[in-house]
DNA sequence: CTCACCCCCGTTTTT
DNA sequence: CGGGGGTGAG
């Protein structure tokens, strides 16, 4: 392959970049739609048919699963090979394998398990029952969030001074009971593997030089939501002979609350020296007024490392920025313009709407209903993260090790057979008492139980021993199949009144299908599978986006762009939220937030706040944003909802914007009164087509929103 | 053990 | 407002 090809595409900064000087560290600091992960996976293919780098000496790191499938395919292609054995994951994948590889050396055995954040949650929760630890001075999630918090900045429990005040000392309390508790079962969570990970290399010197001398290059996606411990990593295999490539942007930092540190990318400039800097500014995605008006918001924020960024894409439209009366009113401004888009040749798939908290979705999703538009909310729980999947992911993993005691405690009375929580208390207690595994505790306490529970339990343990059995032989997916028959789980889902636990189960089912275990990394096919659905939990075999109108929240928006982007709830304590607004390194991040959000948009960009909004049970009034104070008018489009100056005179049924579709026919106008002499009176949303063929949509009084055809429908115009 | 009722609380969540 | 979890009766 020759360098033309690589470099084919790309422009002078990003094939400076891609082709950057082998001796030196580099940052590239990449705007949004800058094409980052095209110069990332161009890299990769310069550095290994250029430079002749062995593909094994190369160790590449992203923040998601997404990214790195997609890096992975696109080099594939690039290369025109497969790239299986490269090392190239998330940085908890890559963790997990170096664990698994090394788990005697990190005091683990063969067959350690990844804790989610819910197997998470009920181990803390029940450790502080246990040791009664008041929760309503000591909510869970705080408790949970301390903990993750301090591993994430490589701080370990014997590290804290328990006599520092009360709260860290009844906290740190749980932390310790929960490290002894997670140790004794093998139990691995997010934090653990990337602070274990580390400790491994810190205090293997051996391995650590092996690492060091193996990883040659070692590239970074999105560096500025690296924690201190992912930032610690990285510096322990940087040894001064092989070199650092990081990709990311300072004003897209937005996971500061989970630990990210956005200094970490100025960090890099002194700890990885020699190290040259280069910008990616120009942008690919957005028209000249989006980027305009995005650039204007994000230079309000402090200490950045500075970047403007242009497109030669020509000005645009300018941006909507419309002001609803309520949430209501703003649902419908904007689901009518998306019904104004797709009437006029766009795919409902082009729009998406975006907002800050997932909540706000619902009155969007009631009016997409309304007006029959196809959508795909974003957000919630993952696939694997549904009960009915977990269930069923408990039973393999206690039929593949039965001494994994998250899995029996879910599953030992569920489906319920009789087993209460007295005699799961019995059963842990035998357990701790002669250190064994919750399953050997179960076998031998039988005959201490009294009989009605000494049989419910010996028939749920006939039950994993059967299918243990009868499984041995089969294939990952067999093995599914046949347990979720004779745990009963399929019979006890077939009750469900919606039918998609059901469907969910047959999903996993195919998901086992498509699994493809890779031979190398020393773990059984349900091992591997097992290991998958926690470090992937999307479950996504091919999501296709269809045709559908996108929601989701500014953060799971990043990364991805639409053709019109919706931005809502643009209202002080709502975005900026209430508990940023007085911080400022806060406000910084909300800002940057709606930077993201903005510049996901390509040609249409609309924003809208509504001046009263009705949220948890109760109506008030808000003021604008500061953020649309930030961004210059001269890039805006302004719009208010008429019809009468105050409040009190608004009438729902009038919502529509007369001022937004000025469409008028001769007789059909857009907020007319009108009768049908069966719906009875309503009023003229909207309308489409012309003479005998034209559409009108109106919203009854009594029976809702309806299309009809004007010719048929007989009006009558008041 | 299970169901029903009541109370509480309410950002963002790549792993 | 509404979902989740906790509690107490059957």
């Amino acid at each position: 392959m020759n360098l033309s090809e690589i470099t084919n595409d790309l422009n002078d900064k990003q094939c400076q970049s891609v082709t950057f000087n082998n001796e030196k560290n580099a940052l590239i600091l990449a705007g949004a739609g800058s094409g980052k992960t095209r110069v990332l996976t161009h890299r990769i293919a310069y550095l290994i048919t250029q430079k002749d780098i062995r593909i094994d000496a190369i160790l590449a790191v992203t923040f998601t699963n997404k990214a790195a499938t997609e890096m992975r395919e696109r080099l594939s292609t690039l290369l025109r090979r497969p790239i299986q054995s490269m090392w190239m994951g998330t940085f908890h994948s890559l963790a997990h394998r170096l664990l698994r590889t090394h788990y005697e050396k990190s005091k683990l055995t063969s067959g350690f398990q990844i804790l989610d954040a819910q197997d998470q949650f009920r181990i803390v929760k029940r450790l502080m029952k246990e040791n009664s630890i008041d929760e309503s001075k000591f909510p869970i999630k705080k408790v949970q969030w301390f903990i993750n918090n301090q591993k994430n900045e490589d701080i370990r429990a014997q590290d804290i001074d328990p006599d520092y005040n009360y709260f860290i000392k009844k906290n740190l309390e749980v932390f310790e009971l929960y490290e002894a508790y997670c140790q004794e079962n093998d139990l691995i969570d997010f934090a653990e593997l990337l602070i274990r990970s580390y400790e491994l290399l810190k205090n293997n010197t051996d391995l650590l030089n092996h690492y060091q001398a193996r990883f040659e290059h070692i590239l970074v996606d999105e560096f500025q939501d690296t924690n201190t411990v992912q930032y610690k990593w990285i510096k322990l295999l940087f040894n001064g002979h092989n070199k650092i490539f990081c990709v990311g942007d300072d004003d897209q930092s937005i996971y500061g609350w989970r630990g990210a540190k956005i200094e970490n990318i100025t960090k890099l400039c002194t700890d990885f020296t020699p190290i040259e800097t280069i910008r990616l500014k120009q942008n690919y995605r957005s028209t000249g007024n989006i980027l305009n008006a995005s650039n204007a918001l994000i230079t309000h924020n402090v200490n950045r490392m500075g970047k403007s960024l242009w497109t030669d894409a020509g000005n645009g439209e300018l941006i909507d920025v419309y002001e609803a009366r309520t949430e209501t009113d703003e649902a419908n401004y904007v689901i009518s313009n998306i019904q104004k888009l797709i009437t006029n040749g766009a795919s409902p798939s082009d729009c998406s709407i975006l907002y800050r908290f997932n909540a706000q979705s619902r009155i969007f999703e009631e009016a997409l209903i309304k007006y029959n538009i196809p959508y795909i909310i974003y957000g919630g729980l993952k696939f694997f993260e549904y009960t009915e999947i977990k269930d069923a992911l408990s039973y393999l993993r206690l039929i593949e090790n039965s001494a994994d005691n998250v899995a029996f405690e879910r599953v030992v009375n569920f489906p319920t057979r009789g087993i209460g929580n007295v005699t799961v208390k019995k059963i842990r207690t035998f357990a701790q008492d002669n250190h064994t595994s919750l399953f050997q505790a179960a076998i031998q306490i039988s005959s201490i139980l009294p009989t009605r529970a000494a049989n419910a339990l010996s028939s749920f343990i006939n039950l994993i021993k059967q299918i243990t059995d009868d499984t041995k032989h089969l294939n990952l997916s067999e093995k599914v199949t046949n347990l979720l028959n004779t745990s009963g789980l399929i019979m006890h889902y077939s009750n469900d009144k919606i039918g998609s636990k059901k469907e969910n189960l047959k999903k996993l089912i195919t998901i086992t299908k498509q699994y493809n275990h890779e031979q190398d990394n020393k773990m059984s096919e349900v091992m591997g599978f097992i290991s998958l659905t926690s470090l992937d939990s999307s479950g996504n075999t091919n999501a296709s986006i269809n045709q559908n109108v996108q929601l989701m929240t500014i953060h799971s928006a990043k990364g991805l762009e639409f053709p019109c982007v919706f931005l809502v709830g643009m209202e002080e304590d709502l975005f900026p939220s209430r508990q940023s607004k007085n911080e400022p390194h806060l406000t910084d991040e909300e800002r940057r937030l709606c930077y993201v959000g903005m510049t996901r948009a390509m040609k249409k960009l609309s924003l809208s706040y509504a001046i009263k909004r009705f949220l948890y049970g109760q109506s008030l009034y808000a003021y604008p944003s500061r953020f649309l104070n930030e961004i210059p008018s001269k890039y805006l489009n302004k719009i208010k909802a008429k019809f009468g100056a105050t409040i009190q005179n608004y009438n729902d049924d009038n919502t529509f914007n007369k001022n937004i579709t000025p469409k008028s026919d001769d007789q059909i106008s857009i907020g007319a009164l009108v009768k049908h002499a069966k719906f009875g009176l309503g009023t003229v949303l909207n309308f489409e087509g012309q003479g005998d063929s034209t559409r009108v949509q109106i919203k009854f009084k009594q029976v809702g929103t309806k299309w009809l055809i004007n010719s048929y429908a007989n009006l009558e115009f008041i």
